[in-house]
DNA sequence: AGTTTTGATGAAGACTTTATGAAGATTCTT
DNA sequence: AAGAATCTTCATAAAGTCTTCATCAAAACT
């Protein structure tokens, strides 16, 4: 499930817009304002960041600009202004994705939500992967055979499948297998990676599907 | 170079906006109409398509739907009415990219433009440089090609990326690799360095992209 | 030219992170 | 409640990474 992080020191709006997408089955989490969202971007996994540029303790676009050092991913700018200038800037200067003005309908930021990431994520759905998901039967296939998993694998597994290529922390992986805190090891995530290879190594020798990086996590290579 | 396909009855807009692409180096092919465009799109690579949705021949939203049956390549809606159920139905619907509102600025349009290719094309970006981040697989690209590298070269080489052409202290290279102080020998750095060059060097013999600056530290070469 | 300083290089060892197998703890099923 | 499956922890092995050191080469200085 995609994560969306909505940058808004207005309650109500913040409030409206989280309500619409989290029907739209989107995982949102608010921050009003740019420090504590900083915060849990860097140590969070995040989709697309809805950002308002008029913000109490930073400007919007110096969060953009800070979000922009380290990652790529789609933010769409909420303003007050119809401001041409600003606009440019947060498209051009900064790297923003979409612009769009306040008042706004929240059907609207869904469709940019979902236009913004439709881009960053085209091919979720049956490419020429070796992997797939029966959400139905809770089962990940691979190379046309259903892989028998644990819950806590098939979370972990089928997380990686959904975003491939792309590192995981392990930080985030544990995030996955609970829905609430667990004061858990993290070297956990190793044990369940080193089964979940196993199981993968039964059907298929030669290849490593599930890279390891160092100091950070681990990736599934297409 | 990317081509623009822009496809708007208006001459006069048609006409400032190609000029104003143009010189800021896209190839840009305008239409009149619908199915001119169409045509041209099948037996052309085009990048981005600027599309009026007020045409005289189809609605721009059938044309964006036939362009859909073929292909995924970004485009912007361009429509005189600032209707939101069109823009939900462009964006969401039909899969635009973005919509803008006529009267526009031809700098907006620009920063539309690139804000799109920009997703698409990531290498689009700033400059012509061999090297490029690759965030969500931690590594740095030099060349098309992904490089190895440990925690600490990527650390270091990633901060000579995003900031070329000028000197970076071993002090401050330090101060990269380690999150809190740490007593270590400053010429750690040059043995980091060394490996960082030889890496490059598998993909790349003939030259130097990291310049030493002799009692000061080092940089990178575009 | 000779001396001094600074950087490059290759290799060794210390250190850190991850893999692995197995045991204990927990949860679920029957 | 017993048994099975699963999850977590732990100890140890293995792999990978970082730092240091000795030596050589290059540049700067006298």
């Amino acid at each position: 499930m995609e994560t969306i992080l909505i940058v808004e020191d207005d309650k109500t709006i913040a409030e409206s817009i989280c309500f619409i997408l989290e029907k739209d089955s989107f995982n949102c989490k608010w921050f009003d304002n740019g420090k504590d969202a900083l915060e849990f971007h860097k140590d969070n996994e995040v989709d697309l960041i809805l950002l308002d540029v008029g913000l109490p303790d930073m400007s919007g676009f110096d969060l953009l600009r800070k979000v922009r050092e380290k990652s790529n991913l789609p933010v769409i700018i909420i303003s007050a202004r119809d401001d041409e200038s600003d606009q440019v800037l947060g498209l051009e200067g900064l790297g923003a994705n979409a612009y769009v003005t306040k008042p706004l309908s929240p059907r609207l930021v869904v469709a940019h939500v979902r236009a913004q990431l439709r881009m960053v994520k085209p091919e979720v759905k049956s490419g020429d992967s070796k992997f797939s998901i029966n959400h139905a039967m809770q089962r990940v296939v691979f190379m046309d055979q259903d892989l028998t998993l644990t819950p806590a694998e098939f979370k972990i597994l089928s997380h990686l499948v959904k975003n491939p290529n792309r590192v995981h922390s392990r930080e985030y992986l544990m995030s996955i297998i609970w829905d609430r805190p667990h004061g858990s090891d993290i070297k956990t995530i190793n044990t369940h990676i080193k089964s979940i290879r196993k199981r993968l190594h039964e059907l298929d020798e030669t290849n490593e599907y599930i890279e390891t990086h160092r100091g950070i996590g681990y990736s599934l290579i297409e």
